[in-house]
DNA sequence: GGGGCGCTATGTCGGACCGATATATGTCGG
DNA sequence: CCGACATATATCGGTCCGACATAGCGCCCC
């Protein structure tokens, strides 16, 4: 799943700028499973462009810089579905904080508190922002089953992590002013 | 969670050679939430040795070519606790397969069929490896509270996918042969 | 009223990382 | 007997992220 694929997955619902996609991937009902940086997104839609698959257009505003906004052409929307029928690549998940939770012994308990309670924050923000996604009114069946999956899982998270943080807590080093006590 | 973090908190509970951390990250008990290629711990571990963060020795062997076994130093030991302590980077999940899914209105019936039943193994065996991770007799209380997460969610997605994959499918195109139906 | 901050908007650049490939060798199955 | 696979180290091209540069406008607070 490169970038080139997420943008032209974003302009088949409707055209956009480069910032607005970056918006889409990081806020929008699915940057729970996908998401780019300006720095991929706009050499992409260059290259994209250079290939016929997206076309763009200058819009002049007062207040606020010029946005290019990119469409999707016919032969985009070919080279989308066949990307979509090639092999996929593989499902990432990469979690910093069940790595220092592996290693909460070593850590002082506050520490170990504060980032258990940063953590549960972000799943239940993120949890929030899939469950309110699920209101959207002209919400295409295909979005509302991934929506649906992605609501079960964050739920059970944040549920387990509210329920069980007390006991990772409870691993965490009592007197960090010892260094050789382990 | 760069790779040099990754391998450090491999060392610290044990020493291994880059082949070895390279499985680890890969089909151990983690390795739902970490992993590393090749291409990038060989160059973290040359660093990390001239660091001094790591320390190696070579040993040969009959019938396989020579390892190089890494051990972590108590310099590297500090420099991981230290690197826990510091801000950590943001969780990552990124799947193709829901990018798929979300789009399953534009593609063969039979093609969304075929990706759903292989995304689901994928899931089980993940699960399985997970769920058997808690078997392993000598497991501190910090891997065994990161292994029950895991699990925890990994049951829920497989059940979820097992008993909605059906929906899914039925969003498929039935009509594959018709190119301008949409 | 002015200074700083944040938003919209495009884009570049260094560095991190993946995936494929190269190299060498030994085992095991067909 | 040959190819596939496992062990083991290492490099390289290309992709992608994160930070930075640029720039005009609105908003808030002092």
């Amino acid at each position: 799943m490169n970038v080139r694929t997420l943008c032209l997955s974003i302009l088949h619902d409707g055209d956009a700028t480069g910032y607005e996609i970056r918006r889409l991937s990081v806020e929008g009902e699915c940057s729970y499973f996908v998401e780019a940086s300006f720095g991929s997104i706009y050499p992409a839609l260059a290259r994209l462009e250079s290939e016929g698959l997206v076309s763009s257009r200058l819009e002049q505003q007062d207040g606020k810089p010029t946005k290019k906004i990119y469409s999707i052409t016919p032969a985009g929307r070919d080279a989308f579905v066949q990307e979509l029928s090639a092999p996929m690549g593989e499902e990432v998940f990469r979690s910093p904080f069940l790595l220092f939770a592996r290693f909460a012994h070593l850590l002082p308990r506050e520490l170990v508190a504060a980032r258990a309670n940063d953590y549960l924050a972000v799943r239940q923000e993120k949890h929030r922002i899939v469950a309110e996604a699920m209101e959207t009114p002209s919400l295409n069946a295909c979005d509302a089953w991934v929506i649906n999956y992605g609501r079960a899982i964050m739920g059970v998270a944040e549920e387990y992590l509210r329920t069980h943080m007390d006991d990772l807590i409870k691993l965490g080093r009592a007197e960090p002013n010892k260094d050789a006590a382990e």
